[in-house]
DNA sequence: TTTTCAAATTTGTGACAACATATTTGACAC
DNA sequence: GTGTCAAATATGTTGTCACAAATTTGAAAA
């Protein structure tokens, strides 16, 4: 079994990534929120160990991490997966999304500032550039860099790690989606988002974050599961 | 600075714990979730090596799972801390707590039988017994398992490791402010939060959930941190 | 007494090897 | 062919050691 754990990008990786452990950490769970790694592979310290070319000890600490943010699976007989999706589990993780998300958003309103809408502004004409390639991966990390932004405008965000964990858990299988349905085409509601923040219109943001989620990955994701 | 960690009930201790990893784990988890290490106390893995009579290598495989559930900081030096708790921080935990419960809770709602609320009652009126030994540890332990076990009744629950993980993060402070107040008399509204689950009524619940996370918490920290 | 700075100590990190457990293989019997 | 079971292989785990980086110590200088 021949496993593909894309490097990271130049600017991840330059910036500073100081231990083995560490470095292989943000590889792998990059790897996994663009979903590079499909639902239910199976995964081994030491196949990982030889594919990134470090000794057992560092790949155990950064599965370990990613065990404890729900990523990776870790099954009955010490042997590690990324998790299976279900219906029902999809339905509880977009439902989990959207409350998370919904929330933050609502927290950072009251710091929206020019200066943040300029940026996310900036986030989102980037996006619109890229849909024409059909790079699926830079598309991703583009989309929760303009989430991530929105949401951590508000100082006190005990809720990020929390949505990085149900991104985590969306990302192999968002793909497979767009695999299946054989289109890399992706929907989202950021311009609603923009607009609500200009207004600063509560009610419209959450409805605007809903939308997005479930354009996004909710209804691409029911017609896969249902079919 | 000696650390005092206290062992694994016996129930817990002799609950298969297979890897010496995963013993350490559950035993800094129950250290950190019952507040007995207290906010700001720096910890060290040849410290936690020496004090659990482990190699140092299970020790940062336990210590890297608890810091991406957030419940220990790794500070810009590479040395682990038990994180300090702040007004802003503390307003956003217990809104973090209350949105994830009252939406767990439900969830549950539609699960509930006559065989859960049983049991409910009964870790409730185990509760009540407790209170007057002023066992904090325990009754700690028992709020847990009641909040917990009505989570888990709905058979998709992505939110319970989120739920976890403040938990963990308000452990060392609750204790803190129960020590300072000097005082260990810890209020709950599981009665109200039963009446409502066997009234099905989710208003009711919503309502009697936050205000078990209120007083339980939300009001004695605040008057701990604005005294 | 206070400040400085280099030596000593403490600490995190990671490769490695030995061990235990789980899985796979393959020979043998039916 | 099919099933069984033991040998072989693969895999996770953890103590140890060497190394690098950070912190602490303590003596000398001001």
């Amino acid at each position: 079994m021949h496993l593909n754990i894309p490097p990271l990008e130049q600017s991840a990786a330059t910036t500073q990534a100081p231990t083995t452990q560490e470095h292989v950490y943000r590889r792998l769970r990059h790897a996994i929120m663009v979903g590079a790694i499909a639902p239910g592979t199976p995964l081994t310290m030491r196949g990982l160990a030889e594919a990134l070319n470090v000794s057992p000890t560092p790949i155990r600490e950064a599965m370990r991490r990613l065990t404890s943010e729900s990523a990776v699976l870790e099954k009955s007989n010490r042997r590690f997966q990324i998790p299976i999706m279900e219906r029902g589990r999809f339905e509880d993780l977009i439902e989990t999304r959207i409350l998370l998300e919904t929330h933050a958003a609502l927290r950072s309103l009251p710091f929206v500032s020019k200066v943040a809408i300029d940026h996310l502004t900036q986030i989102d004409t980037q996006m619109d550039q890229v849909v024409a390639s059909q790079d699926y991966d830079r598309l991703t990390l583009l989309n929760h860099a303009f989430h991530r932004y929105l949401y951590l405008i508000n100082p006190n965000h005990s809720v990020m790690p929390l949505i990085e964990s149900t991104w985590l858990q969306l990302g192999p299988f968002q793909r497979q989606v767009l695999t299946d349905i054989n289109t890399y085409y992706v929907i989202d509601r950021h311009k609603e988002i923009l607009a609500s923040l200009a207004a600063s219109d509560g009610p419209a943001l959450t409805a605007a974050i809903t939308q997005d989620i479930q354009d996004g990955i909710g209804r691409p994701g029911q017609a896969a599961l249902y079919a």
